[in-house]
DNA sequence: ATAAAATAGGACTAATTTAGTCGGATATAA
DNA sequence: TTATATCCGACTAAATTAGTCCTATTTTAT
C-alpha cells in the first residue's frame, strides 16, 4: 500500500550507482542489471524512462550507456519516483478530475487527505539523490 | 504504489462517520455501507479489524453496532492503517528480518531510504481523526 | 560495408496483491 | 425463538506489478 515499486526500487538503486562512477564515464544496462541482479529488459526500461526525463544521459550504440545528468544534490527523489511510475496520490480521486466526491457526500475524506498527500510530497521534494548517497 | 487501499478509505470513511455519532450511540456496520455504498461484507471485515484494535467498540446480537474507543484527537491515523494493514514499509526488506541487503552489496539503498520511512512514519503518528474531520 | 554492442520500445505473459463474495457460527434483544 | 447483529475463514474476481520476448534503430570498430 505505502510500498515503493520494484522498478523505482531498481531505479534508485541504479541512479546511485551511476551517480558514483567518474563524470565522462558511462555504464551500460547491462553491467548494472549483473552487479545487482537486476533483470535486463526491465532494468533497460526504468533506464529509458529516467532518460526520457533528462535524469540521465543515454548514448546509443556499441560504447554506449548512461552517465548523470543532473547533480545528486539537485536530483529530487519525487523526480525519479515520478519519471519511473508517474504521478502519486494517495487516493483515485486526487488524481481524476472528473471525481465527484466532492459533490455527493459519498467521499467524506478526500479534501483532508490533501494534507497528508501535501506533507508526503514535501518530503519527497525534500529529500534528494544525496541523501540517500 | 503510494496510494491508499481501498479498505483504508473505507475505514476512514467509516470511523469519520462513526465518529460523528451522539456519543452512547451505535452504527451498524449495514446502516454505513448503505450510505457510501461501500460493499457490506467488505466494510464489516474493516470494522471488525478496527474493534479488535480497540479503535471502536463492537457491541454483538441484535440492536448491536459500533461507537468510538478513542478520542478523535487522539486517534492516530497509523493507528487506524495499521489496524487495517498491518504495520507499512516502503521496502519489502524493511518488513524482513533474514534480509541480507547489507551484508551483499546487492541492495545499496535500504538503509538510505529509512529516513524516508520515518519521515511518513512520523506525519500519519502526527495526524489524528480530528484533523481529516 | 559489415558486424557487434548498445539503447528504444511495443506487445505479451506471469505473479502478486487487492477487492469483493459466500457461507456459516455466535451473540443478544425483543 | 426469531430477527438482527457481529465474527471469521475460505474462496473468487479484478487489477496492478513484475518480468519476458521480439524487433528496430543507432553507433563504433574492424
Amino acid at each position: 500500500m505505502l510500498k515503493l515499486s520494484k522498478k523505482v526500487e531498481y531505479g534508485l538503486i541504479a541512479v546511485k550507482h551511476i551517480a558514483l562512477e567518474k563524470p565522462g564515464e558511462t555504464l551500460t544496462a547491462k553491467e548494472i542489471s549483473q552487479k545487482y541482479e537486476i533483470p535486463y529488459e526491465l532494468l533497460s526500461k526504468i533506464l529509458q524512462k529516467l532518460a526520457k526525463e533528462k535524469i540521465i544521459a543515454s548514448y546509443q550504440g556499441s560504447r554506449g550507456g548512461y552517465s548523470l545528468l543532473v547533480k545528486p544534490n539537485e536530483l529530487k527523489l519525487s523526480n525519479i519516483i515520478e519519471a519511473i511510475e508517474g504521478p502519486q496520490y494517495l487516493t483515485e480521486c486526487m488524481d481524476n478530475e472528473n471525481c465527484d466526491c466532492n459533490k455527493t457526500d459519498c467521499c467524506t475524506i478526500k479534501n483532508p487527505l490533501e494534507k497528508v498527500q501535501s506533507n508526503i510530497n514535501e518530503i519527497l521534494n525534500k529529500l534528494t539523490l544525496s541523501e540517500i548517497m
